[in-house]
DNA sequence: AATGAATGAGTCTTCATTCAT
DNA sequence: TATGAATGAAGACTCATTCAT
């Protein structure tokens, strides 16, 4: 009785759509500058409506926030799945990242255009559900086999400051994302300069 | 510069701190966080007080954009005026640009923190500000010396991405600005895995 | 009794739950502030279920008032069955409907809580079902041997606004409602001074 | 500057209109069925522009509190000033705070129309502020010769109840506030019965 | 007999802005 | 220069009620 699966389906009818929206604006012009007259009307719905679905404008943040790692994690896992060699893993990985916030999904350009510190009263969860994902690169970075001096933390830091930050600049029609993740990664891995020697790849201490 | 001496001096009077309070919380909180009457208080006037010295809230943005792109310019300059070698060049404006944005001036905070999509009525204008200041990345990045087939913009975009990301997660007491700078230009230009392979590069310390 | 008794019965299945957290949700919280959701959910219905048992919100307190009166009225007439003593019968009448009120009674505390005027489309109907109440009070002082001066309406209504304002200040715990009770009526009775004479019991005129 | 006289005049210029709005339309419907629209109007503003002049319509309902506790305790504190006796004074004292919340002052009606309760955020500054003013009849009546078992709490209760509860009754044109008064305290004071009974009190007109 | 879904009118509140003084 | 006062448009949210199923 109101469980069946028909009922259950119709049921969630409305929801997926309302999320669908709300992940939409919020990744287009961020969580303040969205109304929730602006989700409702992007469904074909009342302002007021929304509320039979989400209790307030915060938990409809965390909803989508909590599908943007859901989405984005299993994204990135399955891009790594099948790789052993530490940095392709670490390519795959980045390129997964870019896709999912440049071109898949709003719910995940949502996770990384939405800071937490924007909604105080939901904070500590929004942090939470980013650091479970950022985890990951974490784990990534540690299987690399690195100098010692190397700083895993920074290095982490710069890739997955880099890439959130294409956010800013990138227009569809930009150089393709598989090229970008390649190339920030090799950035990184390689040496920059002609290999015209000594002087160059030598480091003084 | 002339006219009523006095008097000019004294219409500026609260221009300054105005500024300076404007500036101050856009970059604390952003463009939309922050009330005219956030700003007012802090200087001790009241919201309706703040249009005689700025025809609206934009206008002060734009005015504190202006001295944002001023300040981290002009400091980026001076960094890199005696030097002459192009990756020195790089890493003394990394470091001017961080210190800049993440210890000494809320202006280029702003600069950093508030997108110029958030106001469009002055988005263009607030545009050509922040290219004026980023172009000098661009001619930074066309003196190095690279092997050809590196794509110069995605290095300018993935050094800049990843500085201003520190604002992200940058707190006082993290590493010192200094070795974050380091850390990123040197992450680019050495190749990052132990000099197991000749073909790669050497690295000797 | 009647027609399908069992479709009878389950039809008002439902509708004494539904007074029951009504009248509980009233008493506690007032007309206002209590939601249909309020009450449906204390049942495990929808709030759009509640309308196919009660035509509106006003109804339902419409019902909840009539049964509120019906049980008082009763609890009360019992307590002053038996007795005889005009004084008595008082004291008994007044203890009946501080347990009523207090104690024992959710849909009487709605009759003392929630004025008529606050839903003015019943306004007339609870007014007369609350004199219906009080007019039982009429009788009883009516029946006191008084002097003739005595105003007995005043008294009447000083009794009475004693008796229900206590739901402003008792809680379980302060005395026990029966003694309470008993000091109203005799408050009222007997002198409050010592008898230390004349003076004191001359009433000057 | 801005503290002239006359400047500081102007300044609450339109605090007192709004203070005595909401006031009256406290004391005639309660507090949630009062909305901010509805004393705007009074006052011959826009909704938004009460909030200039006061941060909430809780802060609004402080102030009114406040005001009603220092007009009906002044009021009471006048009454008994002159007066020694202990019964003349509780006579006076009982007819002050009648003529207060039924005649004089919506502020002082409030006060006894709004319960703490309804208005959880602010329920313990208006517990305060009513007990400060209910202490006074805690005095009023320790200073009865009374004898010794009589329970001096439930007294004030009563007499406090059936007095405030005229609000429920009290209509324009009903018996004069002054009666009412004398009624309440006689009630209490006197037996209610003719001297049949040498052993209650003789009382002689 | 009840539910899912929605409505629409209304609530308090915020805030950039205006303007007479 | 600045203020007191107000505006008006918008914002998030509430809730009694409706209605097809």
């Amino acid at each position: 009785m109101g469980t069946h699966a028909g009922t259950a389906q119709r049921t969630n009818n409305r929801v997926k759509p309302l999320l669908d929206a709300a992940a939409s604006q919020f990744a287009a012009k961020g969580y303040r500058e969205t109304t929730i007259r602006d989700i409702a009307t992007a469904v074909g719905m009342l302002p007021g409506s929304v509320y039979y679905h989400f209790a307030s404008k915060q938990a409809l943040l965390l909803a989508v926030y909590e599908e943007g790692v859901r989405r984005i994690s299993s994204r990135l896992d399955e891009s790594v799945a099948g790789e052993s060699d530490p940095w392709q893993k670490l390519r795959n990985a980045t390129e997964a990242h870019l896709e999912t916030i440049l071109d898949q999904s709003d719910y995940a350009r949502v996770m990384i255009r939405v800071m937490p510190e924007q909604v105080p009263d939901i904070e500590l969860d929004l942090i939470h559900l980013r650091s479970d994902y950022e985890d990951r690169f974490v784990a990534l970075i540690d299987a690399l086999p690195l100098q010692e001096d190397v700083d895993r933390g920074l290095l982490r830091l710069m890739l997955l400051g880099a890439s959130n930050w294409t956010q800013i600049w990138y227009r569809a029609g930009s150089a393709p994302v598989h090229d970008i993740a390649q190339a920030f990664v090799d950035f990184l891995r390689l040496p920059l300069m002609p290999d015209t020697a000594d002087e160059v790849t030598v480091r003084e201490c």
